[in-house]
DNA sequence: CGGACGTTTGAGCATATTCAACTGCGGTGG
DNA sequence: CCACCGCAGTTGAATATGCTCAAACGTCCG
């Protein structure tokens, strides 16, 4: 068996709090093992997973990792770094589907024989591991643990994107934004980083785009959250600094103009 | 004796008027077996999935086949009549995530160890065929055809939400009544049915909650439409009088008063 | 220092919502 | 058989939310 990680060869890639050493030898030693392809597969079924995947140069802000009509059936996860997925629209503008943040699955939209219906492009310097979409329908064939798992990850992905419908569904500009935001911070507290700073990676166009607004509405909530006190806003970098009022923004109707809505400040 | 070609056509799938005999007997018989999972694969191989799939007694309008929140893993297909799927809103009412025809696949946001995020419900009298998700894994772990299909049928659902998100991304009311008026038209040809006249199953309602709008909007365009000379609107029969124009409108082509439609898309 | 880009801010406008009344059809019961 | 009620859908007028257009701002980079 060709045993060695074949992919050892790339140096160290920056990135604020991630561990690469661990990352980068196996799927065992992986930080995000949990929240990938491995979760709750044997150790020897995981050396046959390691095989197959295989790791890439760090990606380049504004790369592309796949684009629309593609059809190279391959899995990726985020690493580092952080991408986002969209279609381009007739107009000109796009429609982004998702953000993708480290332990995300990309890809699964162009399974065996089918042409990729959207386009992955890294918002920053970025890592990802690919699987061979069809080597791992083999090895998880033969693995139920593993073959569950992968049920899991799309189903998780649908998940995520009926969440996205109803947030585009019926919801009000604010509601939207603050919903945006929530899931963001939740997001980053599952990875173990600070769920109330926010460190957004994606241009106000992406957010635009991707909560169905128009760029200067969101410039506007942005500062009307802020001086209401439930955001601080410095360019990219956001604190949230009342996350329960930005929690009962997100729930429903809420006028971020009225400052002094209850007295909530607790976490 | 009104016997016309239309209708007979139409009965192939409509509700009441099923040959249940030549569709109960087995995948094999099946008219949607092309649609449905059976598609591609082997005699003997079919013979392993009929085993596994349920026949069920028709599900009644309003009827739910699941709810949200419920974890039995089972995988639908619609064989006649049609549903919606949806979640409930705090707010009371509901964001519609998509109708499912004959040939569609239901259920597969439970995928095993899952819980169902949304409700199927019946918009007429209908009858699915059932298929155990774990048993239909194990089946599907040994048949790679089957599997590959699986996968497929996931990954078309993938871009069928896809679609209904650019749809509410940026778009306007009248072009997200024509696509999902032309979505519509589309589905039924697949079916053998005739695209021109659409048998609505559903309330306006629905139709407002799947496209994000109230449903005096819809009902206004509906008008609209129809004095525009696109539509022939009968209360849940719609009949397409001009394809094009709807197929204008659906890709952001606005002023259905405006016969005069032929731009070519702009970047 | 200048130019470009991403972002913010402002004023006016248009689209879709809200609120409300009304229609037509279907069912139910007198 | 007809009167009644109820529900789904339609229509109208007024409002408001988010968009368009336009300009200014700050930051990044040459």
């Amino acid at each position: 068996m060709v045993t060695e990680a074949s992919a050892v060869r790339e140096s160290a890639v920056a990135t604020e709090v991630i561990d690469f050493n661990a990352l980068r030898k196996s799927c065992g030693s992986c930080a995000l093992a949990q929240l990938c392809l491995p979760a709750s597969i044997g150790a020897d079924d995981l050396t046959r997973l390691d095989h197959l995947v295989q790791q890439r140069k760090p990606t380049d802000r504004g790369t592309t990792l796949f684009d629309t009509g593609s059809s190279h059936a391959r899995l990726y996860v985020v690493r580092s770094g952080s991408f986002k997925t969209y279609v381009d629209l007739p107009d000109g503008d796009h429609q982004v589907l998702g953000f993708h943040l480290p332990g995300d699955l990309l890809g699964l939209d162009a399974l065996p024989s089918e042409r990729h219906r959207c386009s992955a492009e890294a918002l920053e310097r970025s890592t990802v591991c690919e699987v061979p979409f069809n080597d791992l329908s083999v090895v998880a064939s033969k693995l139920p643990g593993l073959q569950q798992q992968l049920y899991r990850v799309m189903s998780d992905q649908f998940a995520l994107e009926q969440e996205h419908m109803v947030m585009m569904g019926r919801r009000q500009a604010p509601a939207r934004l603050a919903i945006f935001l929530h899931s963001l911070s939740e997001r980053r507290k599952r990875l173990g980083l600070d769920p109330l700073e926010l460190n957004l990676s994606m241009s106000r166009q992406d957010i635009a785009n991707y909560l169905g607004l128009v760029i200067e509405t969101v410039s506007r909530l942005m500062g009307r959250f802020q001086t209401a006190g439930v955001l601080e806003v410095e360019r990219r970098i956001v604190r949230i600094r009342d996350m329960d009022a930005l929690r009962a923004m997100a729930h429903g109707g809420d006028t971020p103009t009225d400052t002094q809505k209850s007295a909530s400040s607790s976490s």
